[in-house]
Formats: C-alpha cells, sequence, structure tokens
DNA sequence: GGGTCTCTGTACGATAGCGCACTGATACTA
DNA sequence: TAGTATCAGTGCGCTATCGTACAGAGACCC
C-alpha cells in the first residue's frame, strides 16, 4: 500500500476535492481533520461529516465513480498520505483487502452522514461545539487547536456569536481555555459530557469500519 | 431481473429494514414512498432521505455489506418489487449492468444525503413542507396524498403546530387543499416556488444516476 | 512604536419554532 | 344515533438562535 502513497503536508483552507468533481487523490490523514462540506446557496458551506485517522477521503472510488460526492477542505493542518486516484483500480487488485476496508469505511460514512443530520437538526449549538473540539482533539493529536470561533461557526453552520457565547460557558466552567485561535482541552471528560451522544456514537461507528 | 423480484403491496408504517440489522430484501417502489429514518434519543425519527420509483432501498448491498445503513419505514402506501438480499451476489454476476446501476445509485443517494443535512438546517419547516408535499407526489402518481399534518411533523423534525402553519398558508393561497389527513394538489407550480431549490436539485442528481 | 487587522465579548431587537394545551369539527364505531 | 378517536386551528409564553453592530484587546507589520 505504502508503495503507492507519497506523504503531504497541507494547509488550512486547501480544497482536496470539489462535490461532483473528479477525484484527484484519496487522501489518508494522520494528523489533523478534513472537512466534507455541503453548499447551499446563500449560506455558508455546512460540515456535514469530518475524517482523522481513522479514517479516509476518497472512499466513494470504490464505487468505480470518479467524482466526489461532498466538497472537502483541510480544517486543521494535516499531514496525510495521498495517492493518484487513478490507481485505485490497481491497488485494488494487488491488495485484495483494500476493497473490504473501503466498503466498509464507505458503510460507516453513510451511518455518519444520516447520524450528522439528526445531530445538527436536534442538538443544541453548546453540545454539538463540545462534539466538534473532541473531534478536533482526537484528530490532531494535540491538546491545542488552531480554531477561531468563526471558523467553528461557520463548520457548525450557525452565527459566531453563538460560538462564542458556548466557549464562554465552557471555559468558565474549566474544561477548555482560548485565546485569538488557539483552544485547549483542560478536561476533557467534562466536555465529553457537555457534548451529545452523537460523538461516542461517531467513534464508535468508525471503530466498527475498522475490524 | 424481473425473475428474482415478487411484487408486494405494503401499509404505511411497514418497517422494511432497521439500521445496523441485516437487510432482509432490496426493495423497487412502483408506487409510494419509502423514508429513511435516523433517530436519535429523546426525538422522534427524522426523515433523512427518501425513496420513490426512481430509485430503491438496499443499493448498500452492492457493498457486500449486509446490514442497513438506516431505517426504512412506508411512508405512503407502497407497491414495490422485492428480491431477496442474500439473492444479490447471484443477481450481479448474472447481470452485469446491475452493478454500475446500484453503484452510481449509491453514489447519488450520499450526494442527497449531504444535501438534506443542509436542506434541513437551512430552510424553514415551509419550504421543506413544499418539498416533501412535491416528492411525495412524484411518487404517488396521483393528487391525493395521504399524509396528516403530524405524519409531516415527524418526517420533518418538527411541531404539529408548525406543520399546521405552514400547511394553512398554502392553503390559503391555492396551493394545496387538505382535510383530515387528505393533501390534494391544486397548483404544482406555485408549490415548486413555495419549495426550497434543494427539490430541483433532487430530482436532477437521482436523474443523474439512471443515465 | 504606531497603525492595522483579527479575534473575542457583548448587546439587543427580531424571529422561527418549541412545548403545551384546549377546542371544534369530522370520521369512525357500536 | 350516541360515543369515541382523530385531525386541524389556535393561543401563548418561552427559548435558541439570528442578524447585526460596536468596541476592546491582542497579534502582526512597517
Amino acid at each position: 500500500m505504502k508503495s503507492y502513497c507519497e506523504p503531504v503536508d497541507l494547509k488550512v483552507g486547501t480544497v482536496l476535492c470539489q462535490a461532483g468533481q473528479p477525484f484527484r487523490y484519496a487522501y489518508f490523514p494522520i494528523v489533523g481533520t478534513i472537512s466534507l462540506t455541503e453548499t447551499l446557496a446563500g449560506h455558508e458551506p455546512l460540515e456535514t461529516d469530518s475524517i482523522g485517522n481513522e479514517g479516509m477521503l476518497g472512499s466513494a472510488l470504490v464505487l468505480n465513480i470518479k467524482h466526489a460526492p461532498q466538497t472537502a477542505v483541510v480544517q486543521t493542518p494535516l499531514q496525510a498520505l495521498r495517492f493518484r486516484a487513478k490507481q485505485m483500480p490497481t491497488a485494488l487488485r494487488s491488495l485484495p483487502s483494500l476493497l473490504g476496508a473501503l466498503q466498509r469505511y464507505l458503510y460507516a460514512s453513510m451511518v455518519e452522514q444520516s447520524q450528522t443530520t439528526g445531530c445538527i437538526h436536534f442538538h443544541e449549538v453548546a453540545r454539538r461545539l463540545a462534539k466538534a473540539l473532541l473531534l478536533a482533539q482526537d484528530r490532531a493529536n494535540s491538546n491545542h487547536l488552531p480554531l477561531t470561533h468563526q471558523h467553528l461557526a461557520d463548520t457548525l453552520g450557525v452565527r459566531r456569536s453563538a460560538v462564542t457565547i458556548a466557549a464562554i460557558k465552557l471555559q468558565r466552567d474549566g474544561i477548555i481555555r482560548y485565546s485569538r485561535g488557539k483552544i485547549s482541552i483542560l478536561d476533557r471528560e467534562r466536555l465529553e459530557n457537555s457534548s451529545c451522544r452523537c460523538y461516542q456514537a461517531s467513534v464508535e461507528n468508525y471503530a466498527k469500519a475498522l475490524l
């Protein structure tokens, strides 16, 4: 597998694929987060799923489809392995176990999408923020997340001021600390309690896909 | 293909598969609608996608996965063809064109999921109601839809009273008429104008998958 | 060291939809 | 025909979040 891959370092905001456009590469994150986003007229892109070292971008290639179902953007600084989308058929032939792995992962991402839809609709900003921070921490391998309130607001699909209010509460409770685009997680356990169950569900869902 | 299938008539509320449980059958709707739903603790099931004669239930079987990513429920009276999930491998072998068709459809349903997530989050109940009615009409082949406000509220993930208020507006404008669980579409064109763009996007998305 | 930009705190009226409860009307049932 | 259940209209206080705007504080640039 590794022989197909090259390591890359990518900056926040880099667009890795566009909805409806062909994939150029598939990406396997090592550190950092990729956002999958949906853009509706008149709104900022909304994050409908995110990808870290538990997953990959490009599993739809296993459907023998060259196009990306969603736009993918680097959300926090990303170290990843990538390989050319065109090599997918070759890779699948020479690595029989890859097919099943991609299929299971694609299935998990469908489950996740659905879960996320409900989460976004039913759960309050404060809980969704906590979930987002937990996922970001898992993927950054660090307590220090380079995320501004505005950035989080966009991915959550809410106003910046709504994020600020939720963040203030978390900070006042000693769960996080932040300043000018740097967020630190101080008390992970209580952050999990502040989050909706969707965080736990998400972790378990993707863990199952790796079996 | 037909040799694998048997026709069935199913009542509203019939559960066709449960999230995380094995598929027993795949379904090809002829008339009527299937809801794909996500259930979060403390909330009614939320419709995250729906299926009519343009599509099928069970495309995830093409991933060689036996389980359903979402729960599927009959939303309006359903005539469909179904075939045993276990026959999928055989069917795929004997019908080479089926594989590609299922793959394209699965891809389209991923695109749709993502679109729906944004729609549910950003668009008002009134527009989402219009979209739901348009889709239901397409699939029912009839202007007369057996849907109560409560039923619509549940699938949209809102209160019944919110649906009533939106429905009253549509009725007052002569776009629909309804009474006790029977809704008639009077002016489809204006209903489309009342809907968000997501309706049109959805139709086009699934149409592309059939090419 | 001064200017500029970015990030965060805050305020506040506006709005959509919640949550709930009550009512009358229609349809079904005995 | 009376009794019951379902469905839709309505009211109302409540809450989360919107939408917008302004100001202070830290970071960056020259």
